[in-house]
DNA sequence: CGGAATAGTATGTGCCGTACACAGTTAGGT
DNA sequence: ACCTAACTGTGTACGGCACATACTATTCCG
C-alpha cells in the first residue's frame, strides 16, 4: 500500500525471485550471522542433482546435507522454485569469463553451441527442470551475451541475433534432453534387471510399433538402416547445429546482398 | 519368470506404458463392464488442463469430474505419468487424416510447423509436461510421418529428414513454451492485483537488469528498439521457421550438387 | 542495557499420489 | 443353474514432501 515517493527513480519492484538471482535482496544487519548463503545452498543442491538426479533435490535432503533443519533454508530462498532458478543460473557459472575462440562467426557460434551442450551433459538435470521462463539469471545472460558477441561481425540486426541464439539454444536443449532421457531409461532398465544387448534405442522401438502401410516412411527408417548409420549422438547434434548455421548464413547473404 | 516359448515371435515386452498408448493392453472378459476408458479419462483431463492449466489435473479432480472415486482411475492407467502420456498423444488426435497442403517441400514443411504451433497454442499445458521421452504415441508418430511426407521430393536421406523434423519440432515447442509462460505470467500478475500498462515483456525486464558495460549487446537490444520492432510473436516464430528452412535448403542444394 | 530484528528449531498441516483390503458384478466351466 | 475366478469400483489409510506457525537463541542499534 505504501506509494513510493515520486521523484526518485525507485528501483522497480522486480518480479519475485529475480531480486535474489541478481543479489539485490536486502538483508538486515541485526541478528545472528547467517550461517549459509543462497549460493552455498544452490551449490549443495547441484551436487545432489549431479550425483543422483533432480529427484534427489528435496528441501529436507539439501538441508540435512548442509547440517541444518529443513526450514532453515527458507531464510534464504522463498520456495523450492527459487532454489531451482538459482541452480540453473549457477550452472552457467563462468560464462562471464568465457572466451569463445574461432576466426569467424560461424566457427564461434558453433563452439558456443557445443559449450552449451557440454554444460547440459555435465548437468543433465537442467533438461528436467520446469523452465518456467526465459533465462534471466546473470550468468545465463552472460552466456547469451557471449553468443551475441560471436555474431558481431555478421551485420545482422540485434533482433535477428537473439532469434538465432534462441534457435540454437532450444535445439541444443532439446537434443540434450533426449540424450539424457535415453541415458536415464537405460539406467532404469538395468536397475530393473534387464541387461540389454543393444541399448534398445528409438529405432528398435519403432520396429516394434510401426507397420508399413500406416507409417511407410517411419517404417523404412526403422528397418533399413543407412549404410553410414553408426553416427554418434554427438555427430547428429553437430549436424543439426551446422544445418542451423546454414540457415544463418542465408540470412547474412540476404542482408548483405541487399534483398 | 515364465520363459516364453521359443518359436513364436512373441510380441516383445514393450516398455511400460506403451502398450496402453498403442491399445495393446489386454483386458479380461469377466467381471463388470468397464464404465470408463483410458480415452475418456484422457479427454476429461485435457478438458481440465485446457481450462485451468496442468496444475488442475489431479487424479482426484479427474475422477470427480467423471463421477467416480480417485482409485477407480487406476483400473485404466497405471499412474499419473501414464495419464499424461495419454493426454499428450490424444492432443495430436487427427494427425492421421491430416493433409498438408502446399506445392513444394518448403511451403508444406512450413505449414506443418505452423499446424504444430497452433496445436500447442490450443493446449499450452503440453509445454509444461515432463516430456520424459521422444514422441512414441501413435498420433504423435502420425504427425511425424506427415512431416516426413512433406519432404518426400527433397531427395534427402531418411536420417536427415527426421533430424529436420526434430529440429523444427524442438524450435516450435520452445517458442510455444515461451509464449505460454509469458501468457501465464501476465495472468498471474493481473491476479496479483497489478494492472500492467505494457505487458512488461522480456525487453522491459532487460532494461531493469542489464547494465551497459557488462552486457553491452543485451543493453543495446533492450534500449534501442528496432525501427520496425512491433513484430508479433507469431511473426518472430515464422521468421525462425524460415531460417531453419533456409538451412534445409542448403542441405538439399549440397546433396543435389553432389558434395 | 533493553528491545528489535534476525537465524535456526520443532512441530504441525495440507495436498496429493497411490497401496491395500473389501464389496458388488459378470462370464465361463461343470 | 451354481460355483468360482476374474474384474470393477469404493473406502480408508499411508507416506512423502513443500511449507506454515510458533518459539528459542543470538546479535546489533540506540
Amino acid at each position: 500500500m505504501a506509494e513510493p515517493t515520486a521523484g526518485q527513480p525507485a528501483p522497480r519492484p522486480l518480479p519475485p525471485g529475480l531480486d535474489l538471482l541478481w543479489g539485490r535482496r536486502e538483508r538486515g544487519k541485526r541478528g545472528p550471522r547467517p550461517g549459509l548463503s543462497a549460493e552455498a545452498i544452490a551449490a549443495c543442491a547441484i551436487r545432489l542433482a549431479d550425483a543422483e538426479g533432480l529427484d534427489a533435490v528435496l528441501m529436507a535432503r539439501v538441508a540435512a546435507e548442509l547440517g541444518v533443519t529443513t526450514m532453515a533454508l527458507y531464510r534464504y530462498v522463498a520456495n523450492k522454485d527459487e532454489l531451482l532458478q538459482l541452480m540453473w543460473n549457477a550452472s552457467a557459472l563462468g560464462a562471464e569469463h568465457l572466451v569463445i575462440e574461432g576466426d569467424g562467426w560461424r566457427s564461434r557460434l558453433r563452439s558456443w553451441a557445443v559449450i552449451q551442450r557440454d554444460m547440459l551433459d555435465r548437468h543433465p538435470w537442467i533438461t528436467q527442470m520446469p523452465m518456467a521462463a526465459p533465462p534471466v539469471g546473470p550468468n545465463s545472460l552472460h552466456f547469451v551475451e557471449r553468443g551475441l558477441e560471436a555474431m558481431d561481425e555478421t551485420g545482422l540486426s540485434d533482433m535477428v541475433k537473439i532469434q538465432v541464439i534462441g534457435l540454437l539454444s532450444s535445439y541444443t536443449l532439446s537434443e540434450a534432453r533426449m540424450a539424457a532421457d535415453a541415458a536415464r531409461a537405460a539406467k532404469a532398465a538395468v536397475a530393473a534387471g534387464e541387461q540389454p544387448g543393444p541399448p534398445q534405442g528409438y529405432e528398435a522401438l519403432l520396429r516394434e510399433l510401426v507397420d508399413e502401410q500406416t507409417y511407410p516412411r517411419l517404417y523404412r527408417l526403422a528397418w533399413q538402416p543407412e549404410p553410414d548409420s553408426p553416427q554418434s549422438e554427438r555427430d547428429q547434434f553437430l549436424f543439426g547445429v551446422d544445418t542451423i548455421l546454414d540457415g544463418v548464413q542465408a540470412l547474412i547473404d540476404r542482408a548483405a546482398g541487399g534483398y
